[in-house]
DNA sequence: ATTTTAGGAGTGAATGTTCACTCCTAAAAT
DNA sequence: ATTTTAGGAGTGAACATTCACTCCTAAAAT
């Protein structure tokens, strides 16, 4: 096996155990046992396992943001553009349940507060497509002129929602239902 | 101290420890050494962890259904109730921001999945403002006609996640921004 | 071409720590 | 005197991390 294999190898077995069965089921051994490699390996790649998981992250965020610029149209209104990247965040993670459920360990973990903060403190000029969406719907007057906190609040809040709603069972999301909870986050924000 | 006091102290050590340093942060030690008790009395009241935390949601999730209540009025329209009950959590939320803290760790863990499997699975009879008032509009069809958990996340999800903003420090919601928020949630929902 | 050597990736048993929970003693209540 | 309650040291299991060791490969020496 390949060293970059490896790594790959060791992340991808994190993912499935933190996502399976949350930060407290994905003990190193176990994580190690997936892997198909020792324990002590892990440590040759990463330098504890709070890098590991933060690294974890790291290429998953990268990911959603290439699949939400799929398809993405500049020359598009607003309204589309948003519709489009929501429902593209929507189909991604009910297509990647596993991808959506540490996420979701994640953001509410220790972690995701410090993320969210250093976000928020950042420069603004981060790939994060849906909040330069968001700021320059604020900007052209076209969505409520409310802190980007909040917007977030009113449209990612809800999308990860139903998400985990649907992963778990309790609805059924087809196209139909995708397209009314996108438009419905979309008549939340819109002036 | 008298008994029900002594079991209070633990569920309150429990509730501030939890909430200041999620479950990680709240070993049994320590959750004694705060209420001022030996370890051991904890499993005079409580059979074991997970009981008494399920039974601190449990008692808190009552107290948030009375504070919904509060100044709620049966007369009003079917808009104006929304915004009580929404704007009511709002409050309760930022006043109480152990308690949202709290719960917020509790929702996002497998308690909090087993707890909202219960609740959909359950008659619908439970003392659920916001969950009748939901239902109530979609049959009366002032609200759009989606299922009742994408409502929910509609509405619910946004309150939690402002919530948490505000907590985190990274906004103020102040009267106005109460206010501006909750009419957006109602917006994403109505017909 | 064959052997020797070096280096570093890989390993998993051992370590020290932390945890939930138990159990026995002592104090308090009856 | 007897029963009930409280306490906290003790217990074993689980954990992240380390480290002394084993390969394996590929370069160097012959």
């Amino acid at each position: 096996m390949a060293t970059s294999e490896k790594r790959q190898e060791i992340l991808h077995a994190a993912l499935e155990l933190i996502a399976e069965h949350g930060f407290h089921g994905a003990p190193i051994a176990s994580i190690a046992d997936r892997a198909g490699v020792g324990a002590g390996t892990i440590y040759r790649y990463f330098e504890n396992k709070d890098v590991l998981i933060t690294e974890l992250f790291r290429e998953l965020h990268d990911k959603i943001q290439m699949a939400l610029l799929e398809g993405y149209k500049t020359d598009r209104s607003l309204r589309e553009q948003f519709l489009h990247v929501s429902t593209a965040l929507l189909r991604y993670l009910i297509a990647n349940p596993l991808d959506f459920r540490f996420l979701e360990q994640y953001l509410n973990s220790p972690y995701g507060v410090a993320f969210r903060r250093g976000r928020l403190l950042g420069t603004g000029d981060d790939n994060d497509l849906f909040r330069m969406l968001l700021e320059d719907g604020v900007a052209r007057q076209i969505v409520k002129d409310l802190p980007l906190v909040v917007l977030c609040a009113l449209t990612i809040g809800p999308l990860l929602a139903v998400s985990r709603d649907h992963i778990l069972g309790f609805i059924d999301l087809d196209n139909a239902l995708i397209m009314q909870t996108v438009q419905a986050c979309w008549d939340g924000i819109k002036r």
